[in-house]
DNA sequence: CTGAAAGCGCTAACAG
DNA sequence: CTGTTAGCGCTTTCAG
């Protein structure tokens, strides 16, 4: 069908195996060789074919990243950085969103018998994973802010893992809410049935609310649940609209994301009160977005830079067995911006 | 290394090829067979390798969907919908984001090589690919939402193509500005010296300035040039701040896409202003995050969802031969919302 | 330094 | 219905 390597070798009137050493830098080749291939396999337009290359190479240098919601910015910076950091270490990366009814255990698992991978990242999701599945990888993998996935893990089952505190971030953010005098605060959350980023900084919430004598209200929690993407704006929207008429004597807001935390505001302004004057909002990530909302987005920002960083830095350490799987625990920092103060005492 | 249909073949006493055929739901095979055959599979935990099959078949029933600029979350949704569409006719999809120095052509002849693809479609990016290289693919391709490439070629060289009529949309939109009363429009836009939407919206606003007597002035041009990736908040935001401060006598900002919108908001207000009463602001794609916005953000909404219907059955009617390259034209809606009103008139 | 030859794991004729 | 066999395009010994 189209142009392959023993064309090329035809052509240059060598052989095949000569051909590969050109294409892949071998040190076994003339120069000259080399440099003539090259200019046929440039003026024939030839590009060896992946499939075949992967199906016979035993090693690749190369790293999956699998992303289970993509459309998710509090990750497009996250999946840059990684980019960049495995690429300044010769590798390459194979990114890969995997949908919400995808297994991303399975896919990972496919791409490291094709791609022979050296290790694998898994980003975002929860944390639902078959012990054994994962162990059949035969690769180092790594879990990235997905929550604490070792909690009831003891020391030798470690799972390698790099996230936030989530509980501890929530708590602060959630005391400096009731420190500005806010007794009525409602939390947006997601998935608080299963383990999760949703479920730990529900937490944190609740852990503030105690650590002050106020007492819950199971009225005031908001679970998400429409469409497959939880994180999104028409979700927080509807949260806030749902939560606001039920119980107007709401005066603030925790969003576990700043995605649902935007949908949150929108429904707040709508219905006729001021952020941050009559209501506050804080969100959780630090993405972006938050510094060019009206109002800034008061929020608990994760430290993208280094989490992905340290992901790399781990799984790499791990794949050259300098380092054993374990568990990385970040600091997140709450950022007072311009959609959250005082409370209303009424 | 790992299990392989030999494998599975040899546990089950049965030849490779029957293995093949079970894996495939091939109809020359005994139920029992590939049940019993099925049921080792699923046991083993054996997943077929994607690279060996694809290297061996001369059909695959699949697209690749090639996007520049995955971040601009304009091509989310129409990401999502092409998928659907493509899968609603029984072929995959395979997505991959070219960064800005990558050769999208080169990428997607690589592809149609390993995967036996089908078609191609190009989602965003600049028009400037060389013919022949594009020719060499050997399949049906089709640009979508890059503007009108086929502007100065003649009808046999017609490339398939789906956008709004970009020049017109912007036409309208700037015209609307003037009607309520701006003089002083300025205009964030990208590439004008490329074959490009920014060079299309570009002069869509002069044709608009003219149509009404306006003096076109250089200086409440602003191009945006930072970073790999051009529509961007920062982007926007700089550009506001810039010409505000040379200008402060601009009482409106046409942008060429959302998000740079929003950056331009942050920076009106930050600069004191309101919007809209003291400065209107209009941005281009309709996305999602402009209705969450505060203000909800006036914009030229594309009709995102019938372009991805037509981009997907134009690329099959091509596919089927049912159909030539052709250039179709979508309408475009300017959305009035609350980032735009009446011009301050001094 | 270079070529010949042996597969990587799978599919697709081709004979049974 | 099923097994045998010949490659898909490439890399990688192994001899020169």
């Amino acid at each position: 069908m189209s142009v392959t390597i023993k064309d090329i070798a035809k052509q240059c009137g060598v052989g095949v195996s000569t051909v590969s050493r050109a294409l892949n830098n071998h040190p076994d080749i003339n120069p000259q060789t080399r440099e003539m291939i090259m200019k046929v396999i440039r003026e024939t337009g030839f590009v060896p074919n992946d499939s075949a290359r992967y199906l016979k190479r035993s090693e690749s240098n190369s790293l999956a990243l699998l992303v289970k919601g993509i459309s998710n910015p509090f990750f497009s910076e996250m999946i840059r950085i990684m980019e960049m950091e495995t690429e300044k270490r010769g590798y390459s990366v194979i990114l890969r969103h995997v949908s919400a009814n995808e297994d991303e255990v399975a896919v990972a698992y496919s791409l490291v018998r094709e791609r022979r991978l050296k290790g694998i990242i898994f980003l975002g999701g929860n944390f639902t994973h078959d012990g054994e599945a994962l162990k059949k990888l035969g690769v180092p993998y790594i879990f990235s802010t997905i929550g604490n996935v070792n909690e009831n893990t003891n020391d030798d089952d470690l799972i390698a893992n790099i996230a936030v505190d989530d509980v501890e971030a929530s708590r602060e953010a959630v005391d400096y809410l009731i420190q500005q005098g806010h007794r009525n605060i409602a939390i947006v959350t997601d998935a608080l049935h299963v383990p999760s980023v949703g479920q730990l900084r529900f937490r944190g919430y609740r852990k503030a609310l105690e650590a002050h004598g106020i007492p819950y209200r199971e009225e005031l929690v908001y679970e998400v649940n429409d469409g497959t993407e939880h994180y999104t704006r028409p979700n927080g929207y509807k949260a806030a609209r749902s939560l606001l008429s039920a119980h107007p004597e709401i005066t603030a807001f925790f969003c576990i994301s700043d995605v649902l935390a935007f949908g949150v505001c929108r429904a707040v302004v709508e219905r006729g009160k001021r952020i941050p004057l009559d209501v506050s909002v804080v969100g959780f990530d630090g993405i972006e977005e938050g510094d060019y909302y009206i109002p800034k987005l008061t929020t608990v920002r994760q430290p993208v830079e280094q989490m992905a960083e340290e992901t790399v830095n781990l799984l790499f350490d791990m794949i050259q067995k300098k380092a054993k799987p374990k568990n990385i625990i970040m600091p997140a920092q709450l950022l007072i911006k311009e959609s959250s103060g005082t409370g209303y005492r009424g």
